[in-house]
DNA sequence: CGATTTTGACCGGCGC
DNA sequence: GCGCCGGTCAAAATCG
């Protein structure tokens, strides 16, 4: 019972940088900050960390609404990437300055050179346009805020509790992976997410959500396990929010359709004896996202353990 | 047969 | 104005 995820916790420069391993899946949250003691990206900048990269240079003010977690102002400076992987991969500095990720944003941190964190491609891919595109979202059509997971699975498109319907698909530029496009099927919700696979690191897929849910998973029952979470107003309509509840049974019923690669099965991260990684991958992610946001207590980052079992289905959790 | 995926076309923003 | 590029549309194909 206790295999469950392996949760880094690091710091760099006083940043917390964390990620949540699987066996097989691995989740980094380079973005979140601002508020609470994170910085967030902040739109205006060029944002240096991870956000950026992914294209979040839209991050604004509104994403502080949406993401409402109280962070310990000690673990709040740099929310950054932890990897397993080799730094080439994702980056990861493993220096004590070298952070990283997401380093936006207000004041110093921002102005950090980052040493491009999180993916060189994602940041080759994002950094243009970022650069490209100072800011205009003052004026022309506003985005959703965005999220962004760094997820180590052998699935491209992880499962999250919610449906989603693939919209479109485009080549990425100096990447050989596609990045898929999906829109949540719920009629009025007009939530978004692009999936792509991190090109210096095949192993890792970039998740970016845009925008909020405006209804609950239509996998899940009812939240009860976002108990701390309500609190900060994060639970119920957070884009990302990824109830994973009864998200293995969800998957059970709907894995036909997720294209599931054979090897998948052979995967079960938590040791769950699910076939569908992506599942544990999304409902670990979400999980470990949740537990370290919305615990006040930064030794809460470290006991990630009661958190599955609480949230996952016994039999999930069941190493076995 | 309805829902979803595929995929080329189209659109808008931006740099040159 | 032109071309590039990210993102979206929508018709056709596919799946269950």
């Amino acid at each position: 019972m206790e295999r469950r995820e392996v949760v880094k916790v690091e710091k760099f420069d006083g940043s917390p940088a964390f990620s949540t391993t699987n066996d097989h899946v691995q989740t980094s949250y380079p973005f979140m900050q601002g508020q609470h003691g994170f910085d967030l990206v902040d739109g205006d900048k060029n944002a240096l960390g991870f956000m950026e990269l992914l294209g979040m240079q839209d991050f604004s003010p509104s994403l502080l609404d949406m993401i409402q977690v109280p962070i310990p102002p000690a673990q709040a400076p740099n929310v950054q990437v932890v990897t397993e992987s080799p730094p080439e991969l994702l980056n990861q500095p493993a220096t004590p300055n070298s952070s990283s990720i997401s380093s936006a944003s207000s004041e110093g941190l921002n102005d950090e050179p980052v040493n491009k964190s999180v993916d060189d491609e994602v940041e080759e891919q994002e950094k243009n346009k970022k650069e490209l595109k100072p800011k205009k979202t003052n004026q022309k059509r506003q985005r959703e805020p965005r999220f962004a997971f760094m997820t180590k699975s052998e699935v491209d498109h992880l499962e999250d509790g919610y449906r989603w319907r693939k919209y479109g698909q485009k080549a990425v530029k100096n990447s050989p992976f596609p990045r898929s496009y999906y829109r949540c099927t719920t009629a009025s919700c007009i939530v978004k997410k692009r999936v792509e696979r991190s090109f210096s690191d095949p192993s890792v897929v970039v998740t970016t959500y845009e925008g909020q849910h405006t209804h609950p998973s239509p996998v899940m029952p009812r939240p009860n396990f976002i108990g701390p979470a309500s609190d900060s107003g994060f639970s119920s309509t957070a884009a990302f929010a990824m109830p994973m509840q009864r998200r293995l049974s969800f998957y059970q019923q709907h894995q036909s359709r997720q294209q599931q690669p054979p090897f998948v099965n052979s995967f079960s991260p938590l040791g769950f004896g699910y076939n569908g990684s992506t599942t544990n991958a999304a409902a670990i992610n979400y999980l470990q996202y949740e537990k370290r946001f919305c615990s006040s207590s930064g030794s809460t980052l470290l006991k990630d353990h009661g958190l599955l079992q609480d949230l996952v289905p016994s039999h999930m959790l069941k190493e076995e």
